[in-house]
DNA sequence: TTATATGATGTAAGCGCTTACAGCGATTGG
DNA sequence: CCAATCGCTGTAAGCGCTTACATCATATAA
């Protein structure tokens, strides 16, 4: 009866009804038909199979199989409301650190059914907003971001379209936004103070671009904390900024070796800066830790592999993107989720820093 | 007369007319209630603007501006069967040549409008396969892949669904896929071949895992036949696989090392591992290039900071993502474009090779 | 002037799903 | 023995857009 092609009954609705799908491509409704079944049947299996008698689950599925059919996630996403699909917009898919967080995330993600759309803004906060724009057009369930600060309208947007998101990378806890991360200021702070502690007072930074980026700026603060906190401070030269390239790192730590008056080490705004004044000493001969202290940040694998391994902070980074997956999963669900976690970062103390060499 | 709540016409179908939007998200209905138009209308300033005069264009986007009217990227995929989402499948996030492709390939379509979904498979088939279905369940338009050994069923779910897709990283004339890349062995043969032109003929080479990558196996196979071609082989302890890590790079050549028959230099599969045997050697105070030389596979940025620099290939990265966003491009099109193309790798001579220590 | 082409807009039928609601047979309680 | 309940399945109304087609006003040709 219902295996057939009929389409009697004179639903004003079916003008159209093409019995067999046209363009090759089966549908639910093709799957309905071959199993002898309704549409709405077939939706349930493949939805909640629960609740559909274990023949009927068999035999759908077996339909399934026979025409190789896939759902169409649009029509899905229609009806449901729902994409399981989240957003991800970082800085640059160039850094290991980030990598990891977003493999954690996406791992986590995966796990609950939900596929991650990715995009990289460049550290350009106009461009996030427009990836963002395109990611809730795409109808994304919720999204991640990187740090604190964004565009105003980015926020609007959110909000605007009710879609939950989560700030990572910082913990801040008078921020009305919720995350999960890491206080970095306070993280540059103790790893300042550790230098400062062995003795050393001649501090110079070799800071990434503060500018739109909440965490090399909290990461400035907490240095120069610091250093006020004892009565110290950075002359002129001995504070810059550059872009997070080794070759940068290179030239920060060949001009600060040039000046007349030498730092004793060299606190740098990640690992990737820190390798790049660290190879720098290196080929100019300056011996590392004797002659020159040199710190990290974000615990790079690479750090601990190369000569002198380096000193750095370890980020919880695979733990963010976890939590940041959780975080949005259970907001997506309605389940109770506290709205700040606070994750720690820890000092690693390695080869490229001991107390200065006093002469 | 328009502009009200209006819907008197006794249209059957709506019988659900919501004056206005529930859930307060402005649908495109409501864009074209404040403007005055026809919801058809609306679409057509969005999605053709030229044809539509510049009065009724403006009124439309100033409707759309004052609701913050967003579309609905489900709705507009289901009807129109676009949904400008293309899906890139990479073995990991965490390699930063992989990384420099996709950012050129998201650069390249975000161009054009579209919109990147990006997954990793961790080298694994079988995930690879997975993570495909979701993306085409997602409803993608055109999909990237790395190398060109893919689980069969991916190839099929991508024929069926008439997918276009681009193979990278990888040239091989014989396949019957399309792909944009370069000749692996080529490149391997020319870089081996460098070596034993110099005067190496004690050859040990560190790969990475050939099991389901093609890439690393046409590279082992390229320095395999430069030996072979002068009547060379490795001995079994001479050649090992493992994965991409610099620890692991370390330990093969710390094997290496302890070999009662050192080789005279080391091939790796990519730069990591060589950043790995580098460090290694070092560490050991073997002296690199007057006792080891060896080579790496990539050109990481890192590659030519370390000291010594090391010698490497040089892969096009960068265009390669380029060339694939614009093959997929040009296949949504309908235009013309060749269906396989061929870049250059080059060898980067740098400080880790030399002569071989004649003792 | 009238017929015809042209260009801009509106009408409404879907795109392929999900899900509220209705229907129906089997079970259970009184 | 009948009504109420329960568990499963089917019916059909959308979800928010795009687009073929119809419509209408205006320009053009004859």
């Amino acid at each position: 009866m219902a295996s057939k092609t009929g389409d009697e009954t004179q639903t004003r609705v079916s003008a159209s009804k093409r019995s067999q799908n046209e363009r090759g491509i089966p549908r639910l409704e093709d799957v309905a038909q071959l199993a002898g079944v309704s549409t709405a049947t077939v939706s349930r299996v493949l939805n909640h199979p629960e609740s559909v008698t274990p023949q009927m689950r068999h035999s759908v599925l077996t339909a399934v199989d026979t025409l190789g059919y896939i759902p169409h996630g649009a029509a899905r996403a229609l009806a449901s409301r729902r994409s399981n699909t989240v957003g991800a917009v970082i800085p640059t898919i160039d850094n290991a650190i980030f990598a990891r967080s977003v493999q954690a995330f996406q791992d986590r993600l995966f796990e609950s059914g939900f596929t991650l759309l990715l995009a990289s803004s460049d550290y350009n906060p106009d461009r996030e907003r427009r990836e963002v724009q395109a990611l809730v057009e795409h109808g994304i369930d919720g999204l991640l971001l990187i740090g604190e600060s964004h565009d105003p309208g980015l926020y609007e947007l959110l909000s605007r379209k009710q879609v939950p998101y989560i700030n990572t990378y910082t913990y801040n806890e008078d921020s009305p936004h919720p995350c999960v991360g890491f206080d970095n200021e306070q993280a540059a702070y103790s790893l300042t103070s550790y230098l400062l502690d062995i003795g050393h007072n001649n501090i110079a930074m070799v800071a990434g671009i503060t500018q739109n980026n909440d965490r090399a700026l909290n990461r400035a603060q907490g240095v120069k904390r610091a250093l006020q906190e004892r009565g110290l401070d950075f002359p002129p030269e001995y504070y810059s900024e550059w872009p997070y390239e080794i070759s940068e790192g290179r030239k920060a730590a060949s001009q600060l070796l040039a000046s007349p008056a030498r730092p004793t080490s060299i606190v740098c705004g990640n690992d990737i800066l820190a390798l790049g004044v660290l190879f720098e000493c290196l080929a100019q001969g300056v011996d590392v830790p004797t002659q020159m202290s040199i710190t990290g940040f974000d615990g790079l694998d690479l750090a601990g592999q190369v000569t002198p391994p380096l000193t750095t902070v370890h980020i919880p980074s695979f733990e963010m993107g976890r939590r940041s997956a959780e975080y949005l999963i259970a907001q997506l669900n309605n389940s109770p989720i506290a709205e700040k976690t606070r994750l720690e970062s820890s000092l690693i103390i390695r080869d490229t820093t001991a107390p200065p060499n006093r002469q």
